[in-house]
DNA sequence: TCTGGGGTCCTAGGACCC
DNA sequence: TCTGGGGTCCTAGGACCC
């Protein structure tokens, strides 16, 4: 039982270099909406100190000092970029399960025995980079969290050819011995402070202990963990593209808000969003959830925070059916004098949107056909007119800092990139 | 001054059943 | 005086992931 995981390297750091290639060698990081935090980072920009999260505005002199070239997300471009990745990866082995924009998991169970699968693992990083650009690692193990634990040996170690079999006892052994507890696939902070307070700080000590006693002191989660660290295979590879259970529509402010008439247009954008996301998955939801919240980073001002859920009548993909829902939710929780710093909307309990089902207190005979009306303005809003709704705060629909932006080069007609 | 967004899975505990 | 036992289903919230 062997899987490859394949990680872009510093993925949307990677993707901006591109079309760039004067940027090689050179520091880049790429900052989160609003220009909040830095998201992605490539080596070189590491090297000066930066880490994963840390604000933006807290490194940015000295990062532009040092020459370093800086992006506003570009989501677009990045997911075009990764479908090209994730293509090509289906092409090697029947069976792959797409875990992320930048990583995948590769069953190599249907190779051919004796197949070398170091030069496979090397054959597929050269054909990726030649044919997109994007350098990947991969990490060749029996299972998911060792695979991972490949990875970051891969990192650890710096491996020049960014691929690492780890197969033999003595070498995954090794691997546990080197990795902190904290770095292992599942264990997150809080994970990780209980499990130092037990005197547990490696990996090779998580995987010392009995499986069992972790399901009782922990969860199974964990235990599945300390099972494939000891080499089972727990986790198996999900090829099926499975329908989206929950659509979550947030925001942070690119200014805090206090005041209901300012918030609920706002949160209407959100609700109008989720609901057009809704019907591109083909699905409707039947419960729908609102929250806001002050600033958790301001500790000497008032904090609030509040969630609200909504049951809708029947399952629905309406967005007037959202909004009013939406509106419903807001009002409970909303308090004044507080200085609102993010909000946003959830859709939840899905089902198909070929299954009609109408309420108890209605009508056989009244139930209605979908309505033609969200088809359209699904269809006017993907070209040039675009269709709002009166509650909808049109002014500011995005009030979002995202001023570094780089070109959508691989998914706009005007903004291909010029070859002179 | 300024600190992301979008997801999944699991569990404890409440509500309910016989 | 004394008030069961066993089970299912659902949900909010926690923890984690990238």
């Amino acid at each position: 039982m062997t899987i490859a995981l394949v990680d872009c390297e510093s993925f949307y750091a990677s993707c901006e270099r591109v079309f760039r290639p004067d940027l090689k060698n050179k520091p880049i990081v790429v900052l989160s909406n609003n220009d909040g935090c830095v998201i992605a980072f490539s080596k070189e920009a590491k090297k000066m100190g930066i880490s994963m999260g840390v604000p933006w505005f807290r490194v940015k002199k000295s990062f532009l000092k040092q020459k370093g070239q800086v992006f506003s997300s570009n989501f677009t471009f990045y997911g075009d970029m990764s479908a090209r990745v994730m293509n090509i990866l289906e092409g090697f082995v029947p069976k792959i399960e797409i875990y992320s924009i930048d990583e995948a998991f590769l069953d190599l169970d249907t190779l051919k025995q004796n197949y070398n699968l170091y030069d496979f693992g090397c054959h597929i990083r050269s054909i990726v980079k030649q044919w997109t650009g994007i350098p990947v690692r991969i990490g060749i193990a029996p299972n998911k969290t060792l695979s991972k634990i490949a990875i970051n040996e891969i990192k650890r170690k710096n491996i020049p050819t960014s691929v690492l079999q780890l197969i033999d006892d003595k070498e995954i052994k090794n691997a546990l011995t080197n990795t902190p507890v904290q770095k292992v696939w599942g264990v997150g902070k809080k994970l990780n402070d209980h499990l130092n307070s037990a005197g547990i700080y490696t990996a090779l000590d998580l995987a010392k202990v009995n499986p069992q006693n972790i399901r009782k002191k922990f969860s199974v989660v964990l235990e599945r963990t300390v099972r494939e660290l000891r080499g089972e295979k727990c986790l198996a590879i999900d090829d099926i593209t499975s329908f989206k259970k929950q659509i979550i529509v947030s925001r942070s402010f690119g200014r805090k808000i206090s005041s209901l008439e300012a918030l609920q247009p706002i949160v209407n954008n959100f609700a109008v969003r989720a609901a057009e996301k809704l019907r591109n998955e083909k699905q409707k939801c039947s419960q729908v959830s609102v929250f806001i919240k002050t600033s958790s980073f301001n500790k000497n001002k008032a904090q609030h925070a509040g969630l609200r859920t909504v049951e809708m009548f029947g399952p629905t993909d309406d967005t007037r059916d959202i909004l009013s829902a939406t509106k419903k939710g807001l009002l409970p929780i909303f308090k004044s004098g507080y200085a609102y710093a993010k909000a946003g909307v959830i859709l939840n309990k899905f089902s198909s949107q070929k299954i009609k089902q109408c309420s108890l207190f209605e009508e056989f005979d009244n139930l209605k056909e979908d309505s033609k009306l969200m088809k359209y303005i699904d269809y006017m809003n993907a070209y040039e007119t675009q269709i709002y709704f009166a509650s909808q705060n049109t002014k500011e629909l995005s009030p979002m800092k995202q001023s570094m932006t780089s070109q959508k080069y691989t998914t706009s007609w005007y903004e291909l990139p010029k070859v002179n």
